[in-house]
DNA sequence: AAAAAACTATCAATAAAATTTATGGCAACA
DNA sequence: TGTTGCCATAAATTTTATTGATAGTTTTTT
């Protein structure tokens, strides 16, 4: 058994396709054939069931590949343990993002990121909360930027700050004039959202319902930017939710509808996330060392209540 | 990187010598020499300080050794989920047994158990607590009977009986006409006792103790073995305690010395420990099934109070 | 229903890698 | 100063992995 094997068993679990697999791990397919029979007869035990189409996973096959997984995954932390001796922070580095932090933070720490670390060959993805979950539990992203606490069993959360919810209500809205918004006059009947799937839809709604007991479902307009939310907003379709951060480079005429909550101000927590395994530990910290120097200049509240980005 | 080099790394490392971990890995010196240094060249750092006599781990070297050995054992575990998936229950596997258990226990179970799954081939190892913990902990062997708790952080333990001590008292001692005796009775200056190493003499030790405050290590005598304790104070030279189960096979006469404690009895726990990466799990429990069977029917003692095995 | 496409297995050839035998060099030791 | 123990190196050999070509299925398309 090699862990290269073991490595071609997971790309036939993932792509359930041995061609499509052989073309991820740079190799021909029967070179995939061969090895996963190899192993196949080494065990004497059928890992894939090849009658189904798509090919299938035995049950011994499904336990296998969890176990590969660990392994392969472990082989990892070798080069892991020498880089961490050395003080070298580089390599491959793959971080996702969820789509309403991605805009406002991703520009405020790259360029110092890249220049403080510039070994480090940075993917970064835009994905949901929910894809984040399913590949950093599958190796596929090193680690996330997400809305917390997530509650996962696999998954570590580092907070990299606090970001308050501000209000955004547009000229002729019934809470235009008041100065500071309490969480209790919110309505979700006239509340814009993004549509679903966005943890930060999910956040609003959580805040909604600490106040009122409405179960009702029927949101009137749902779209997949802020930016559409504020404009829709201007529109006189409702008022709608900013994150903090997105306040900061608005327009000078839409500065105005913004109006602070009261004290304790809701709140969401953006942390780094990352597989228990605590693979690539080293870049992690870096990133989290850079992302807290330029949020601490940016954002400044005291007296903040986190609500939670779970959906129900 | 192949499982094969890291396997190599973990021998040298063991042997502290390129030649007998060639021996010990069924290959010559030179194979070893190579993939070492392969592996070395792939991460680009030293593992083994050569210039050392004998060889020494370096730093990066002893992280390695232990993310390797970490993963070599999880390679095993795929063949493990193969034979469980099966409901196969053989190959070698390799059982520490404590003295003071070996010789009373083992000839109770070992003809079941072969009988039973002849498919395994068990090697068994007459071994100290200590050198148990340190042989489950570097997979020298599969697990092991020894007395209980030993709070390891790395070991689960079973229990398989409690095993109740016995007070042997030569005919002219103090204590011999007492029907019963009682723990607040003992005196360890005149107990014979097992040499330095050994658990039960701990356990001896500790039961004294709790009841008396002596600190003094002073004591008279000491052996290796409880025939010898016996022999010895038959010749006066004190009383001794005895496991029950090796009260079963002394010869009439000296069955007249044997002394039952009053309740609670003081007893040891004995259980098969094994590490807690639960590899070869389906054997351990056959073993556990099949001593569990066997003590059933000769152990049947209801209040007892279980003495610690760790010294001080 | 036939043709095309998609997919995996197999085979022989080749490339790559691990292992061995033989040997050299170096340090410890007598 | 020769001997021994020990690791590295080199070339030859054996073993293993990989490839390109192709055959045999099943699925999809027309």
């Amino acid at each position: 058994m090699t862990i290269t094997q073991l490595y071609y068993v997971l790309a036939v679990a993932e792509n359930q396709n041995f061609t499509k697999a052989a073309e991820k791990c740079f190799v021909t397919q029967p070179t995939l054939s061969m090895q996963i029979q190899k192993l196949e007869d080494q065990l004497d035990v059928l890992i894939f069931d090849r009658t189904k189409k798509p090919i299938e996973l035995t049950e011994v096959g499904k336990k296998i590949v969890n176990q590969a997984r660990n392994i392969v995954n472990e082989s990892y932390r070798i080069q892991d343990i020498v880089d961490q001796q050395k003080g070298f922070i580089g390599g491959e580095f793959r971080l996702g993002i969820i789509p309403t932090v991605m805009p406002t933070l991703l520009p405020m720490f790259l360029k110092n990121f890249i220049k403080k670390h510039p070994k480090v060959k940075l993917k970064i993805e835009e994905l949901s909360t929910e894809e984040i979950i399913s590949k950093i539990n599958d190796g596929h992203i090193d680690a996330a930027i997400a809305a917390t606490p997530l509650e996962e069993e696999n998954i570590k959360e580092r907070v990299l700050y606090f970001e308050p919810f501000v209000n955004y209500v547009p000229k002729n809205h019934r809470l235009h004039n008041h100065k500071k918004i309490d969480v209790s006059d919110l309505d979700i009947d006239d509340m814009l959202l993004l549509e679903d799937g966005h943890c930060f839809r999910d956040g609003v709604i959580n805040l909604c319902k600490a106040f009122k007991n409405q179960t009702d479902d029927q949101f009137q307009l749902e779209s997949g930017s802020i930016e559409t939310l504020i404009k829709l907003s201007n529109e006189g379709l409702g008022m709608t939710l900013l994150p903090y951060l997105h306040t900061l480079d608005i327009n000078d005429t839409e500065k105005e509808n913004l109006h602070h909550f009261n004290e304790p101000t809701p709140a969401r927590e953006v942390s780094i996330i990352y597989h228990k395994s605590e693979l690539k530990m080293q870049i992690i910290e870096a990133l989290q060392d850079v992302i807290s120097g330029v949020i601490r200049g940016a954002i400044a509240f005291q007296n903040v209540k986190i609500i939670s980005p779970l959906p129900k």
